[in-house]
DNA sequence: TACCAGAAAACTAACGATTGTTAGGCCGTT
DNA sequence: AACGGCCTAACAATCGTTAGTTTTCTGGTA
């Protein structure tokens, strides 16, 4: 959003296997989905970095929580950018709903870790992070709503309540999140058509 | 199990409030679904029994993750009463699959704290309490897939993927804790037939 | 009813361990 | 020489838990 973050995004990419804050962030992340937020300390990080202490870590962090930050706006910025990918497509009512459908489950599946943090962890963020957090999900969640509130008008979805379901909608494909893993019986496209069609299918 | 264990709860459900463990219990039950297990300290628990530093608790319980592994056992045994009567009804089979889906859903609203722990908190259990947990966990939605096999079985359900379809409906399902509150626009009753409906429509 | 002994519950202070974080020094590269 | 990256040690705070003491409750005796 600032340039402050721009500029870092910029600098942070410029050599080929990603800043050693990147590198921090990514190890942070498969920790906070594996243990949780809390059950992470510095050391564990430093540990899974081949460092040894937790102080080496802020030379280029700030602080623990600044990675729980960093993390769910990264989740955050994930799913609106492949939202309004399909948001700006042409396609009949429904049409665009599954394909939101589809790309918010791809966004889950290719972000495990981050997907986690945007799920569960955001919790442990600060009073306003944790606000901000919720302003931008809600606003996202909305627009969701928004598309099965289209189907329905449409006529092509005759289910009676819209609130439900959207929760109902969303509640269904996040739940991917707690099975999913790459490499799997099922590969990833499969997953997502499947399960945007069953939920269609139930709202129908 | 054990003479010790049936002693405690005959004496500690003499009075009509409920014995003071119980009365922890509850407390315990509900920081750790507001606030996570690891986040909730005993002091948080003495400060919501109006008890005055962390060390008062210890005259009624051995430990805090004694607490979390009651709630993870008591939340199990709610899963499996509510499953076992359905199963011994004589029901054709989509109609057993759909009575235990209102079931699970009903246990789930009724006990959302307990809840949480089954769904969340459970992985803070020792090695050794957790497998014993996602052995019992395991097997009960094992049973669950039966139904869901019988009912493909039966010729009622389309799904090609019978594991896939166990998932599917097993999330859907346990997304309402996310939602649902008590006194809301719609009933637990509500909630529980329109959901389990959404799931078998979408695997027809 | 008044009393008292014993038990149960709660209070307080302290413990060792772990937490996030800071500071100062060391080493290799530029 | 200067800098970035890492190491080590230490800090204050908080954690679960223990121990010792005091308060409160309970039930039987006078």
């Amino acid at each position: 959003m600032t340039d402050e973050i721009l500029t870092d995004q910029v600098i942070g990419s410029t050599n080929g296997i990603g800043s050693r804050r990147d590198q921090i962030r990514s190890a942070a992340e498969e920790l906070f989905r594996t243990r949780g937020y809390l059950a992470t300390s510095m050391r564990n990080i430093a540990d899974k970095m081949q460092l040894s202490g937790g102080g080496s870590l802020y030379a280029h962090i700030a602080g623990k929580e600044d990675l729980l930050w960093e993390i769910a706006n990264d989740a955050i910025d994930a799913f609106y950018a492949a939202q309004n990918e399909v948001l700006r497509a042409d396609l009949p009512p429904v049409e665009k709903l599954r394909a939101a459908m589809i790309a918010h489950v791809k966004v889950i599946m290719s972000r495990l870790d981050a997907a986690a943090v945007y799920f569960d962890e955001w919790r442990h963020l600060s009073d306003e992070r944790r606000t901000q957090f919720t302003t931008l999900r809600d606003e996202y969640e909305k627009r969701f709503e928004g598309l099965i509130h289209a189907g329905i008008v449409d006529g092509a979805l005759k289910i009676g309540d819209e609130r439900f379901a959207a929760l109902y909608a969303l509640g269904a494909l996040n739940a991917i999140r707690r099975w999913y893993r790459p490499g799997g019986r099922l590969s990833a496209d499969q997953v997502a058509t499947m399960t945007a069609d069953a939920v269609l299918n139930g709202l129908r």
